[in-house]
DNA sequence: GAACACTTTATTAATTTTTTAAAAAAGTTT
DNA sequence: AAACTTTTTTAAAAAATTAATAAAGTGTTC
């Protein structure tokens, strides 16, 4: 039943997840509840051991205030952040630490048949190796490329089946499932644990093998009418009669991506480029083809810093239309690319700086991820979290049981 | 004082002004409070004579609800609509009905010294002209292009001025005075009363002397961190190496506003392009001017037909970029130039056509204005209404009074 | 360095508000 | 005419807020 001390317990709980510790007064005001009311719904939470006292506040001049945090170690979330051709499984708690091992799937998305099933497999398996109790795991949160209808469950770029994906994966684990896309779930992170903690309004640029944007509108993940707002990869900026892989021309992505770079990176050494890269091989292992251009940029290498700093001001660009449209606080940089994000950032900065009113720009921060790769995976639990209304969480004593 | 009864009653007399008729249930489910709660306030506003009962719902298979309208004639909004060139104002009743004479102002806003002078007189005079009783005026909404900051009352492209411009109004005239950017209040005005409606993500393009956008995201107009949103017309889109008015080159406004057709047009006849607008004279009357290639445009003039043609494929590059990023519902084109939408509206499905991934495009609705020219008036009486928490509705019997 | 004034938080009691439920009123449909 | 709908009104019950009080600190003054 939906009645308000339920809802108002599961507003308590993804407050306590998101801030670690707060005190019954701030909750009372956070949710524009009396103290009253958040009073006895605390103690119920404590009865129910779903939540613990953590010790008192430092003093503002008066009675110190009693904290209380989630008992972390009572559930945990099943974590994936899929690219377009590796996927990370693993288990975090509700202080988003990592709960034993990464499980690394390579799983191509674009060039593999029956890749529902590989992931299906992964997953299942990964909950029958794990030593946290089954029954301890509450859901499980998906990052994923493509265009994901969230609500239907579909997602139609990749990963095709002919039913929900969400009750496909449900019904192999007997978990609830939520999926969204990946840059969705990385600006998400970016919102609740990073760069863009306690904006109102930012963009979260995610930097891998295309570019994704994820856009945070007051304080909320914007979604657009269908879920795929943030195709920020396939704005047409360039005139270069480039074709993209979605068939359009001049696409942002033609000219930024991580795949663009390596692509042009093989191509220079081909040319007789002078760089440290010229004995590699770019070949086999995208991730190491990227590392290996990281590498040498970080090392001087005038040409991959070339490779980089193109890409960087072009996104530049394309952030400077941003900037304009929805006049943000904050500009993220994060995902795979933005682990070196300094790599990036002057270039960026002087594209923003040459391509937008200067007004607007003053107003709007740029800066890089601080949680790196774990974004796709912290992201995939805060969409589990942000959907706990669809959870059903039981008494406790390790007994919360999801539906 | 803020109490919950004061506040319902205020949601109740916005419902009725943007919903025109309703009844207890339906007010009811749409504020989500209960219907002895409704019934309550509704029958106080009735005994205040504020709002009315207007008769009976058709029937929906049981008794029939009676339904409640506002007292339009009670009370009035005084609205004015500026551009660079010229401002409107007129008075308008809570039925949208203009009351009187429209006062037009040539009040060219970048070449005035003592633009706000000007326009603080023309409101005043147009206050003291008109045969509605002062008191029934409850406040003034003014939409003006320029970056504005909504909460100092500051506009830093026009209307320079050492003290808040809401306040140096309201003292000339006694009213409280809300602004706002002139495409933000196009955007309202579509949003309750014109092609937004019902929508809850709307992207409003005001085709004017520039290109502006009005963003409605949530069935609520977005205006960012600054209220500086929606700066279309700057975005960087072309490598034209034409200087914008703002300093930089290859804006979207360089080819496409309005100003630009029509110098376009005096330099294609200067250089002999054969068009029935040869003789026509374009350096007085800017208005003059666009109302003639609109005909000669009307009239199957290629050479005009070209002009806009072009104009508004070049703006549908700029709307795909909307699409891909917002994923809208819908795109109402607005503004002067769209008053006659349908010789723009070709070009700019072809260039979306071109410039949009299919998926994305098929969800998205192109559509013009079905308010015209009033939009402007209508959107800064949208914007009072928005406001109307700020103003102080007093008992009623025509003692609506503002403080 | 204790007493007093002042803050802030926690708990309980009283009041107010809101919702739910019940019943009446007004229609429609079979 | 009976059965069913939907709205309106009134009464009863539930919930939430406000107010009052207690508890636990800080800071100031003499």
């Amino acid at each position: 039943m939906a009645n308000s001390a339920t809802i108002i317990r599961k507003e308590i709980i993804k407050l306590l997840y998101f801030n670690k510790v707060l005190s019954i007064s701030a909750l009372s005001s956070s949710l524009n509840k009396s103290v009253p009311v958040i009073l006895k719904i605390i103690n119920e939470l404590v009865e129910d051991e779903v939540i613990i006292e953590t010790g008192f506040a430092p003093s503002t001049g008066g009675r110190r205030a009693v904290m209380y945090a989630l008992e972390t170690r009572l559930q945990y979330i099943l974590c994936v952040s899929m690219d377009q051709f590796v996927t990370n499984i693993a288990l975090l708690d509700l202080e988003n630490n990592v709960v034993g091992e990464i499980d690394k799937l390579h799983l191509p998305l674009a060039t593999t048949e029956n890749a529902l099933q590989i992931l299906i497999d992964g997953i299942v398996k990964f909950i029958n190796k794990t030593d946290v109790q089954k029954e301890k795991i509450i859901a499980i949160g998906i990052g994923m490329p493509g265009f994901i209808d969230v609500k239907k469950g579909i997602n139609y770029s990749f990963l095709q089946a002919n039913a929900n994906i969400n009750d496909l994966i449900s019904e192999a684990t007997g978990k609830p499932v939520f999926i969204d896309n990946d840059s969705s779930i990385i600006a998400l992170a970016e919102l609740k644990f990073g760069g863009a903690r306690n904006k109102k309004e930012a963009m979260v640029v995610n930097i891998g093998w295309g570019v994704g944007l994820g856009i945070i509108l007051n304080s909320k993940l914007y979604r657009g009418q269908n879920g795929f707002a943030g195709e920020f990869s396939h704005i047409p900026l360039f005139s270069n009669n480039k074709l993209c892989s979605c068939g359009k021309m001049g696409c942002l992505e033609t000219e930024t991506s991580l795949l663009v770079i390596i692509e042009k990176a093989r191509k220079g050494i081909q040319e007789g480029r002078i760089s440290i890269l010229k004995n590699k091989v770019f070949d086999v292992d995208l991730e190491r083809a990227f590392e290996q251009i990281v590498l040498a940029a970080k090392s001087g290498d005038q040409f991959a810093l070339e490779l980089i700093s193109k890409a960087a001001f072009e996104i530049g660009r394309g952030v400077s239309i941003l900037i304009h449209i929805l006049n943000p606080e904050i500009i993220v940089l994060s995902g795979r690319g933005a682990t070196v994000g300094n790599l990036w950032m002057a270039a960026l900065q002087q594209a923003v700086a040459e391509y937008s009113i200067p007004r607007l720009a003053a107003y709007t921060e740029l800066a890089i991820s601080p949680l790196g790769q774990k974004a796709g995976l912290i992201g995939a639990a805060v969409l589990v979290m942000e959907n706990l209304e669809k959870l059903n969480f039981k008494k406790a004593k390790s007994e919360i049981v999801a539906e």
